[in-house]
DNA sequence: TCTTGTATTTGTAACAATTACAAAGATACA
DNA sequence: TGTATCTTTGTAATTGTTACAAATACAAGA
């Protein structure tokens, strides 16, 4: 809780209470949480919470670089405290996203071209968990 | 018209003035349409066309094959008939999505996993696109 | 400490994309 | 022609997100 105090400020994000439980979330939950998985796990404990909150915080991080907006999962958008370079596989069948780690640093480099401005990569996967694969 | 009808056959669709109209959008409009860009495009031509016949067509070619549906846009699914490997781009400001060809295949390959049972790849990338890159 | 301006949070309403569903229409073939 | 099945249609419900204005918290100066 109180590093995520610190954490924020790396980024220069004003802390409030509300900002350093979502950040808190992110850091310990590392499963690409929507905001609706955020809202839930945090609401108990906050019971003041807003949802709009939830929605205000994570586009400041994103704006700030602090978490990354996945546009794996089609349905709610899904967030990410790592932002380093790495892939993700989401479930068919659980929606569940996991990390691609590994991959060749080349395959995040942006492909030379004049006429796009390119700014971020995203490396997805599909298929079925080990879990979901029956067996 | 008749083209898409054959292209149909080929996947296993059977083929009905709508299918046949949708497939026919996609094959000569190569934008990644949304439902909705392919709805106000043919409804003109076929005033009774339903969107549920739109959302109910694609996710039929889709589950056939002849079409892949992108995750690329968070706001709305977005379709292409071209199901051979290539990653895409999409404008954060103006939103089209382009092609991106000529991406070495080792990319588009399945990186070895134990436990994940992976049936397909996208690669996204985002940024501005030359018109909106101002200049 | 009070005052006042600014930033943040909250709740509600509006919006947009998608899905559910049942009735109507088309098609195939006995 | 009759009948079963497939497909389309229109509407309503659901869901995720955004807009917005009021309430609250915060920060600095008087
Ligand atoms: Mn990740
Ligand atoms: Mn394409
Ligand atoms: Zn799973
Ligand atoms: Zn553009």
């Amino acid at each position: 809780m109180y590093e995520s105090h610190q954490y924020l400020r790396q980024f220069s994000i004003k802390p409030s209470v509300q900002r350093s439980a979502v950040m808190n979330f992110l850091l310990k939950n590392r499963i690409h949480p929507t905001i609706d998985e955020i809202y839930l796990a945090l609401s108990p404990s906050m019971p003041t919470l807003s949802k709009t909150t939830v929605y205000n915080t994570l586009d400041l991080f994103v704006e700030r670089g602090a978490v990354r907006a996945l546009a794996i999962d089609e349905r709610n958008a899904r967030y990410d405290v790592d932002v380093s370079a790495h892939a993700h596989f989401m479930c068919r069948s659980c929606g569940t996203v996991h990390d691609i780690f590994g991959l060749k640093t080349q395959m995040f480099q942006i492909p030379e071209t004049t006429k796009l401005n390119i700014d971020a990569v995203e490396i997805s996967y599909f298929g079925k968990c080990e879990k979901c694969s029956g067996n």
